[in-house]
RNA sequence: GGCGCCGUAGCCAAGUGGUAAGGCCCGGGACUGCAAAUCCCGUAUGCAUCGGUUCGACUCCGAUCGGCGCCUCCA
């Protein structure tokens, strides 16, 4: 079946239905890295609740056809690579030295999200292999008396598009007082005019163009490319709240004067994370990359968990307790995943509200989407889903689920991971060393010698198995 | 100066006019050889503060205090 979601549009400030342009077909743009540099907590908070989003469309039945963009043409991948150049290096050079600089990050990004569970963008364009495009369009900008050229480079004239300012809520009054004039682009018609276009330096890699050799500007990219691989009329174009004012701004500007109709119909921005009540900066020591993390042994899932359990559109604390939390969290609904692959145990007496277990899994399934239409109200949803673990353990106690019953649940439990990408099914087999083993501490229990069964279940313990003895003398176990 | 967000138990957090979801942690009990897992019981007379509206407010309005974001590169 297929479910209707409704997200907060930045556009409108209101939580709205996606209704998407062709039936049960998303069109999804999220702004992706500028690979330069590992990325940061802050930077997969985003990249993890667009996952959030596009798993949450793709489980509730409909199909998105996703684009994140890789910046590899930027001003701090120039400063990165150039630096062991001669003055008098030549072009070739100077591209090549950007490149090896953005495949090294484009490939650890790429792993990032991997580690992640992050699913991979259906188109990731990197930005230098569309310039034709992003000539194209500028070009066009300039047929409509929207980019005028000044000594080489090329800027937007943002009084020609009326809507200006639509998206970040803002007059054009309150950013002449607020704009801050860049010594270097002093020729603009207007302090806030932005580039397009920017002619070439000494010492940068440059491409040429009509305007004379040069490179592209920030935003270009994402116009261009959006416009090519989605389409003019996007559903749902994302990124982080930093990027509403200028870049998303622009990004309008640029497509909708080209198109000269509305481009995209759902903004949907990621808050901020914050780590340990603090901005995260390499100056106060709490500046953290996933490589950081995981070097300290933090399980990168429960990182996912810690950051999806919260909504998205809320500021984050990361902390390591709360990592903690996560993890604990996540044994939980583990355990009860494991329970349920296993058969019941036999009951021990009545139980004061016996259930129906499928009415009572409905139930938390109804309640489950309704919390994710909801703006991806992922703390609700979640509670759903541990509501249903106690009601469900306390009747299995009781009075085992069938065999049928159990299977419903864990098709829910599939469900939802499909989304959470957390409590995954898993490998019913044992090695053989592990099996040996349980059999050994089976043996020393059955003859009473505890020093010798404690001895091998903390073996067990170090290899990551924990055992779990049932009432009916069978021994479970579960990765711990 | 302009625009906007947030403040709910030790920690995280949902709710947003009808009398406080959920998770983590913690205490007591059951089960167990001991554990683990699980179950049962308990843990905010109160939702930053002070006023107001209302039969009724954490939820609406106003003020105050505290924290944060954007207006400039930035997830």
């Amino acid at each position: 079946m297929r479910r209707t979601l409704s997200l907060f549009n930045t556009l409108t400030r209101k939580v709205e239905p996606v209704i998407p342009v062709q039936e049960g077909r998303i069109s999804l743009y999220t702004c992706g890295p500028t690979v330069y540099n590992y990325a940061h907590i802050g930077n997969l908070r985003t990249f993890l609740f667009q996952d959030l989003l596009k798993r949450t469309f793709r489980t509730a039945g409909l199909q998105v056809r996703h684009c994140m963009n890789i910046t590899d043409v930027e001003d701090k991948i120039i400063r990165d690579s150039q630096g062991a150049l001669p003055a008098d290096a030549s072009n070739d050079s100077r591209h090549a030295a950007m490149k090896a600089l953005t495949d090294r990050f484009t490939a650890i990004f790429l792993e990032d999200l991997d580690t992640l569970r992050i699913q991979k963008a259906d188109f990731l364009p990197r930005a230098t292999a569309y310039l034709p495009q992003m000539i194209r369009l500028i070009q066009d900008l300039e047929a409509k008396d929207l980019a005028y050229v000044r000594e080489g480079s090329v800027y937007y004239r943002i009084a020609g598009l009326p809507q200006y300012g639509c998206l970040a809520h803002l007059d054009r009054e309150g950013m002449q007082a607020g704009a801050s004039v860049d010594a270097d682009e002093y020729e603009r018609d207007s302090v806030t005019d932005f580039v397009l276009w920017k002619s070439a330096k000494p010492g940068e890699p440059w491409w040429d163009s009509p305007w004379g050799p040069g490179r592209p500007g920030w935003h270009i990219e994402c116009s261009a490319m959006g416009l090519e691989l989605l389409g003019e009329r996007l559903d749902i174009h994302s990124g982080g709240v930093d990027l509403i004012f200028p870049h998303h701004e622009n990004e309008i500007a640029q497509s909708e004067g080209s198109l000269g109709h509305r481009w995209v119909n759902h903004w949907v921005h990621g808050e901020f994370l914050m780590v340990e009540g603090q901005k995260m900066a390499k100056s106060l020591g709490n500046f953290f990359t996933l490589h950081d993390l995981v070097a300290k042994g933090v399980d990168p899932i429960a990182l996912r968990y810690a950051i999806q359990s919260n909504h998205y559109r809320k500021v984050l604390n990361f902390s390591f307790e709360g990592l903690r939390a996560a993890e604990n969290s996540l044994r939980r609904i583990r355990a009860f995943r494991k329970r349920m692959e296993g058969e019941g145990q036999a009951g021990s007496g009545p139980w004061k509200e016996t259930l129906e277990p499928l009415a009572r899994l409905g139930q938390a399934r109804e309640i489950f989407w309704a919390a994710m239409a909801d703006d991806l109200n992922t703390p609700e949803a979640l509670a759903a889903i541990f509501t249903l673990i106690s009601d469900l353990n306390a009747q299995d106690d009781h009075v085992a689920l069938t065999r049928e019953e159990r299977e419903e649940v864990l098709a829910f439990l599939d469900e939802t991971d499909a989304i959470f990408a957390a409590w995954p099914r898993e490998a019913l087999s044992l090695d053989a060393e592990v099996e040996a083993l349980i059999e050994a501490r089976r043996v020393a229990k059955a003859t009473r010698n505890w020093a010798e069964a404690d001895r091998v279940r903390d073996q067990l313990k170090a290899m990551g198995i924990v055992l779990e003895d049932r009432k009916d003398g069978t021994v479970g176990w579960r990765r711990g």
